[in-house]
DNA sequence: CGCATCCTTGATGACACTCAATAATGGTGG
DNA sequence: CCACCATTATTGAGTGTCATCAAGGATGCG
């Protein structure tokens, strides 16, 4: 997989092709970066949207609340991806909230540049038009796996995801730091239950966990508990 | 709301932007007009992808397989909408299937031809990019809805949207014949299931119902079943 | 050292899925 | 027009999964 010099993958970084960095000066004055720390809310739900964030590095999980105390967790995004592009629509209202999952840094651009850019830069527009039907078709997986797999399951496909996006450490660990509960948030289930869940993983020989550092044992088994229920 | 001669919204209506009736005879050789039967499959999941459909008129629903004889309905489409754009991402591919849900015409058009247009065509790959922002957002919030709402306040903002996507007929019915395996399938439970709450839906007083034919009595009794365990 | 937060585990119950049996409906051919 | 079969609707009973509640243990922090 080519990369570029910002260290992202040149076919998925929107941030590539925009060339932020590389730019004539006056993108200058329509961008601005900023420095968030772990937990720290890029933005919220409800928020007015003025521009759209690219992920220079760390990682974010973006999630949608529901009452108080729970949250669904939408996707993940760690560096090279797009933030806040779910808030174009109709309304300019987020829909979902961001939050880093450990030191961030991130480029805001003008929401008003951003689509100027895109009214000039056709290919830039495709790029974006295609990005957002990949995420379309991997949201409506994720719908359909919700609605029809069982939680052991659900989390099982969900530890998959996470290694293949974020890849291993040296250790041979998933390259994020999750705790249970987001955990639970991304598999629409509770704290307990993801916890007995992962529980009965490390039993099945599975998975192995080392505080909140996990590491996949038996990629198959994983797969075939996500394959459950499901016949072609 | 503005109608063109097609009757189709326009503010919605790509295929109005795209103005396929009226174009240059060229057009004419890069689409065809297909009429679906009442239950007839237009295309199943894992088929290549080849064009991309317009509905002229008619409904269709579009769903994501599920071991034999389980679905999840993720959209229903009325004239105007679109189809089969699903398709489009790196792999060629539909990742769900499509099935008229009444007497259907559909406007299918190349996907080259569709593809080189758009690279053409700036407005048209706007708007389109526009549409999949809405549809990740209405993706998104019925994931959401899938994980932590019961089956009852699922089934209720279900009614309500068809409601207002399908509207009414003169009887004061919302206009789509739905079978209640699809309810089912469309709230992501069992044909059971959908069956009792909307008994319970019925003996609230929120629904009435005649054979096919659904009619919304209170409206606010269905909407305050979708705020249930919703707190901002 | 005490408080707070997070982790861990058990018990309980509700919701919803499955299975099963019967009733209604609709379509088909004689 | 009716008998027949196939499909769809309706209802009940049983069961399992998973959320909720609660309480004790671990960990961190001032």
């Amino acid at each position: 997989m080519k990369k570029d010099k910002h260290g992202c993958d040149l076919n998925t970084c929107l941030m590539c092709r925009l060339c932020l960095k590389d730019w004539l000066p006056a993108i200058e004055a329509h961008r601005t970066n900023y420095v968030l720390n772990k937990g720290q809310l890029l933005f919220s739900e409800h928020d007015a949207v003025t521009g759209i964030y690219f992920i220079y590095s760390g990682k974010m999980k973006v999630h949608k609340h529901w009452s108080k105390d729970k949250e669904l967790i939408v996707r993940f995004a760690k560096s090279g991806d797009i933030v806040g592009h779910r808030g174009i629509g109709t309304e300019l209202v987020y829909p979902v909230s961001a939050t880093a999952l450990e030191p961030t840094t991130v480029c805001y651009v003008e929401l008003s540049f951003f689509k100027s850019t895109l009214k000039v830069n056709n290919e830039l527009l495709y790029e974006l038009m295609m990005f957002y039907a990949r995420e379309l078709q991997e949201s409506e997986k994720k719908m359909r796996n919700l609605a029809h797999m069982s939680v052991k399951g659900r989390i099982a496909t969900a530890l998959s995801m996470l290694q293949e996006k974020f890849g291993t450490n040296k250790e041979g660990h998933i390259n994020l730091q999750l705790s249970r509960q987001d955990l639970a948030s991304y598999t629409g289930t509770t704290y307990e239950t993801a916890f007995r869940m992962m529980n009965e993983l490390i039993n099945d020989n599975a998975v192995e966990v080392s505080g909140k550092n996990i590491r996949i044992i038996n990629q198959e088994k994983l797969h075939k508990l996500s394959q459950e229920h499901m016949e072609e």
